[in-house]
DNA sequence: GACAAAGGGGAAACCGGTTTTCAAGACCGC
DNA sequence: GCGGTCTTGAAAACCGGTTTCCCCTTTGTC
């Protein structure tokens, strides 16, 4: 058995191996070494029996390339920054799942920023994440002041903005689901709660919500209207406008909340005042969370299929990053109807909202 | 208004700016600018004017240094990677919402990887971290197998293990809170549900309670007895075993679930036999997650503080990577027992489990 | 006027890869 | 025996910072 070469010193165990230690170890330049782990274009001019020594040198040491090194030459960082509100919102990290998973697959990971709605975090972290040199955004219920020149998929509405794609639910499709199903139960007096201007989806749903109930036409007062302040992202920004409904004194058999967490904290809202869901006033929610069929009483609510958004979101953004093709503006994705407890036909005996 | 140095060649604009380029406009060396910019120790011989030349000019350029070039000289990158089971489970995100805090804090970000307790992903995501040069790791409900170079900080219970630093519940302590209010209600016939063995609290909690259960004289039949087979991170876990119980038609009045979510699809599928909660039988949880309280009924539970964990967490990991002090080998937090809606005194006259 | 000290800042090595260029030797045909 | 092509792989530039070393100029001193 001749060795060809002998092979140089070896390399002190222990240490992280580089490509000069390696070819140090081979008596090949790193150069030559590179070419062949990579197999990149030049590496036809090496013969078998060398891509073989390398290979297996490679193996007995465990070379792993430095990350940073072959970032810094090549200008690629294979990771994107995902900018979200809060982690401990289901909605988020249902997104954030559908995210993962294709990323992963691609040799892509994320860097993540939770702003809780405070503009001076949404303003800082998307630069922070620039100085890592993220090669582009996800923003997950997220609108952002400035134009970036990166590229961005937000997922959950937002304003249109240069260069920023939409995977966005159809909204109006949504409205029409639940108001026809409420209405066929027989609710007339439906009252309405509208999110926050600080989430992304909140304008758009509620444009639908009012456009589908004026073609049913279904009358809204003003007193049925009532709107979520809080920026946190927990049942407790339900409970609040809940309680300011049933305080005005209005009559209402359902209420269509702005998603599914608010529903819950209305609900407790509504059990607090005597009242019973669905018998008294049926609720519905937005979303179908992990959650929403585990309620007591379970969610009717509109699913959106979140982890899937997620990963259309992740696989245009790559797309975008690698300048294929061209990209659209808007990606529709379809709601589904999930009935469950929570709604049933109206208790025509009852009269509600006597507080005042 | 004379000038000392006229400035050479503006930088094109739209290009991000290197340090070589604004040496060029400034007549300056790169590593003097540099050493301005990092107010390095040199940076003494340097005359005021032109530091504030250099600083004037890297505002006005708004130059911003490369963070892999930085992080490949000075091996060190700022980032940690973090495991995770799921990020659909709010135990793990409000964790995660800690550790976020505190690194962001401290100018670190991390890489999230969710391995949905598959075994070959616990072995490959660690692997892939360390490729883009984690500086450490943050274990979430997660056991590792192999032993690392770096350091690691598990949360949420962990085998002994060199060179992890366990951050844990005192679970002794919860046992008893949790244990003396049900025996305090008038509970003797509880049934107990055991984490999956994946879950990596799951063990000590189970040896705990039982060891807690026998200092109260509490006799607990193996019928009594069962346990979470799934490794999903839904309240789907705690339903199959749930309904396990009723089948074999054993009589229990309180049941000590897993964890929160578990006790979520404990109480629908007692529901769905018919059984009020808490009359016929209380439910306990564990954990405290965000949702427990807004359940109906709201969840009795012990509480974990989550976030501080996690924050400590972090903390203890930068202490570490920092090579600062000596490090603990275990951090134990104290739990609280929270009282709501899911615990009330037996019902004497209810026979439970009949069905066969 | 010679010499030292201080002030100011440049040159170069380095981190660990990637990629282009080019050189040395083998082999070939004439 | 000479030029040409093919193999094989080394050398070097580069990415954009950090850090060490050292040189040049000016000022101060005797």
């Amino acid at each position: 058995m001749a060795k060809r070469t002998k092979p140089g010193t070896e390399p002190p165990p222990g240490q992280p191996i580089s490509l000069r230690t390696l070819g140090e170890y081979l008596n090949l330049s790193p150069a030559t070494i590179s070419l062949v782990l990579n197999n990149a274009p030049g590496v036809r001019s090496i013969p078998q029996e060398t891509r073989d020594r390398v290979t297996a040198a490679a193996a007995k040491f465990e070379y792993r390339p430095s990350f940073y090194a072959r970032s810094l030459r090549k200008k690629q960082t294979f990771s994107v920054g995902v900018l979200v509100p809060d982690l401990n919102d289901t909605y988020a990290t249902q997104v954030l799942t559908g995210v993962e998973e294709f990323l992963i697959e691609e040799g892509y990971f994320y860097l993540t920023a939770s702003h809780r709605r405070k503009p001076d975090l949404i303003e800082e972290y998307p630069r922070l994440l620039l100085d890592r040199s993220v090669e582009g955004f996800i923003l997950i219920d997220t609108v952002l002041e400035h134009s970036m020149k990166l590229p961005v998929v937000a997922v959950a509405g937002h304003r249109t903005f240069e260069g920023v794609t939409n995977v966005v639910l159809d909204q109006r499709r949504a409205a029409e689901l639940l108001l026809r199903h409420l209405v066929q139960l027989g609710h007339r007096k439906i009252a309405f709660m509208r999110g926050g201007s600080h989430s992304s989806d909140a304008d758009e749903r509620w444009e639908y919500l009012m456009a589908v109930a004026r073609d049913l036409k279904l009358e809204i007062p003003p007193e049925l209207k009532v709107a979520i302040e809080m920026k946190v992202s927990t049942p407790a920004m339900g409970f609040g406008p809940a309680s300011e409904l049933m305080s005005r004194g209005a009559e209402f058999t359902a209420l269509v909340c702005y998603n599914d967490l608010s529903a819950i904290g209305a609900i407790r809202a509504l059990k607090d005042r005597g009242l019973r869901v669905p018998e008294d006033v049926s609720v519905v929610g937005f979303d179908d969370i992990l959650s929403a069929a585990y309620q007591n009483p379970s969610l009717t609510t509109i699913r959106q299929p979140l982890q899937q958004m997620g990963l259309t979101a992740a696989r245009i953004l790559l797309q975008r990053i690698r300048g294929q093709a061209t990209f659209p503006d808007a990606v529709s994705i379809q709601p589904e109807l999930m009935i469950r407890e929570s709604t049933c036909p109206p208790n025509p005996d009852r009269m509600r909202g006597k507080k005042g």
